[in-house]
RNA sequence: GUGGCCGUAGCUCAGCAGGUUAGAGCGCCAGGUUGUGGCCCUGGAGGUCGGGGGUUCAAGUCCCCUCGGUCACCCCA
């Protein structure tokens, strides 16, 4: 084993893979921005209490926040996931809304890694501040969705829910625990559940999904407000085509959602963790980082889950990575580093070998890279001014001008 | 943070109940073919057997600790 590794719950993505995520990111570029959303780069640390003051009660902030103090005395923290620096930047900045930002950003919680469990993982995400319109609440799991489904996703399950807002949750809120007092719940939450009765429905324990079947569905019990708010949310996706599932224990980790919630849960991984992405609305979390206030909604998708997904259900392969032409050199290399040059500066993609290796070795590294055309410049084309031509695919070869060269190129491989 | 399993070449692994200079396949390099890749053949390079301590005449093999990997719980992307 090396003395030095990469640090523990992190991965070098190296070519191929890279290959295939920067094609991922890609595909989720192109989709968000034909929907007119714009790219966000924002730090991927921050003063500590961004994260705290829209987590507080999460495990996210609580135990697995990726904290320290740095020369200068400040408490920052590795950005545990997206929404709160897009929020923060919003606050700082006061972009005219709806302001609509996309991202692609690294995300650290300390925990113990495992199967789609990193202490740095990526994700790709949307937000969308300065509207409640339920439309924009269909526009963005439509996007989710339909990632999924550029992707190539086949067993992706859209989950749906409503968590209501502060007319009607604190009502619901203590509906629920009276009903959970009297409830035979696990040991963990048979303990208390004061902080955040939510999470029994949301836990996996036998006894708390047993013990809650019955309980009182927050769906049921939506303010006016929030009930027309998540019925034209559903009839808009209905309108898409965009398939759902209700799923009345969606909670979610983050405390700050309101209304709309979601999830995309990967079929194809039998792992624990299935969840490729999440989202859902936020309206109070401008005003907790001290802006205005200004209702929000977005989602996160991760990187490394989605490429399990997609190995999983076979789709989503990584592109072919070759080189156009290889250029191989048994004259000293001065060839080889023009012609490189010149092949690339004429938009072709062109590669050779060094340390000037026999011919065998330099047609082998041709093959191996993928190279649809070998230029081959020996002593007898120096002196004849000529290159030889080969077809790797076929291996019908023919001698042409140094000056045709890229016209010889150009034309082969079109 | 807790627990199960696992750490032998770049990769995937073998190594019989502790016993000579630790092996294979793939990959890599070179040669067979002094101007030609894919197939084949031959050879070569590459290992403090994760690290430390212990038991023993002798440890890759047994014991302890530690680090790392992996899976699960918790929770999440």
């Amino acid at each position: 084993m090396t003395e030095f590794r990469a640090p523990v719950g992190t991965r070098d993505v190296l070519p191929p893979e890279s290959a295939r995520w920067e094609r991922l990111v890609a595909v989720f570029a192109g989709t968000v921005e034909r929907a007119g959303y714009g790219l966000v780069l924002s730090p991927m640390f921050e003063d500590v209490g961004v994260f705290e003051r829209v987590g507080e009660g999460t495990d996210v902030v609580r135990k697995e926040m990726y904290d320290f103090e740095d020369k200068g005395g400040r408490r920052v923290a590795l950005r545990p996931e997206g929404t709160a620096s897009v929020v923060r930047a919003y606050v700082q900045h006061r972009p005219t809304p709806p302001f609509k930002a996309w991202y692609v950003a690294p995300n650290f919680r300390y925990e113990r890694p495992q199967a789609g469990r990193f202490r740095q993982h990526h994700q790709l995400g949307v937000e969308v501040l300065g509207t409640d319109d339920a439309d924009l609440d269909v526009e963005v799991v439509a996007l989710a969705w339909s990632v999924g489904a550029a992707l190539g996703l086949a067993q992706v399950t859209l989950l749906l829910n409503s968590l209501g807002d502060d007319a009607c949750r604190p009502a619901y809120l203590e509906l629920l625990k009276s009903f959970l007092a009297s409830a035979a719940l696990c040991d963990e939450h048979a303990g208390g559940y004061e902080q955040n009765p939510l999470r029994v429905l949301d836990c996996k324990r036998d006894a708390c999904r047993s013990a809650t079947e019955t309980a009182p569905r927050l769906v049921d019990n939506l303010c006016e407000a929030c009930a027309a708010h998540f019925a034209r949310v559903r009839s808009g996706l209905d309108t898409l085509g965009v398939p759902y599932t209700l799923q009345p224990r969606l909670v979610r980790g983050l405390d700050y959602y309101t209304r709309t919630t979601f999830e995309l849960a990967a079929g194809a991984l039998d792992s624990a963790q299935n969840a490729v992405g999440g989202g859902g609305r936020y309206d109070k979390l401008a005003e907790a980082l001290g802006g205005p206030a200004t209702p929000g909604i977005g989602f996160g998708m991760g990187i490394e889950r989605l490429l399990l997904a997609c190995d999983a259900e076979g789709v989503f392969p990584g592109p072919p990575s070759a080189v156009d032409v290889w250029v191989v050199d048994t004259a000293g290399g001065g060839a080889a580093l023009a012609l490189t040059h010149e092949l690339r500066a004429a938009g072709i993609s062109a590669d050779r070998s060094f340390d000037g290796r026999s011919m065998k070795s330099q047609f082998k590294s041709a093959d191996r890279s993928g190279a649809r055309v070998a230029l081959v410049v020996g002593n007898d084309e120096l002196a004849a001014g000529t290159m030889t031509l080969r077809d790797l695919r076929g291996g019908d070869q023919e001698t042409v001008a140094r000056a045709d060269v890229v016209e010889h190129v150009r034309k082969l491989l079109s």
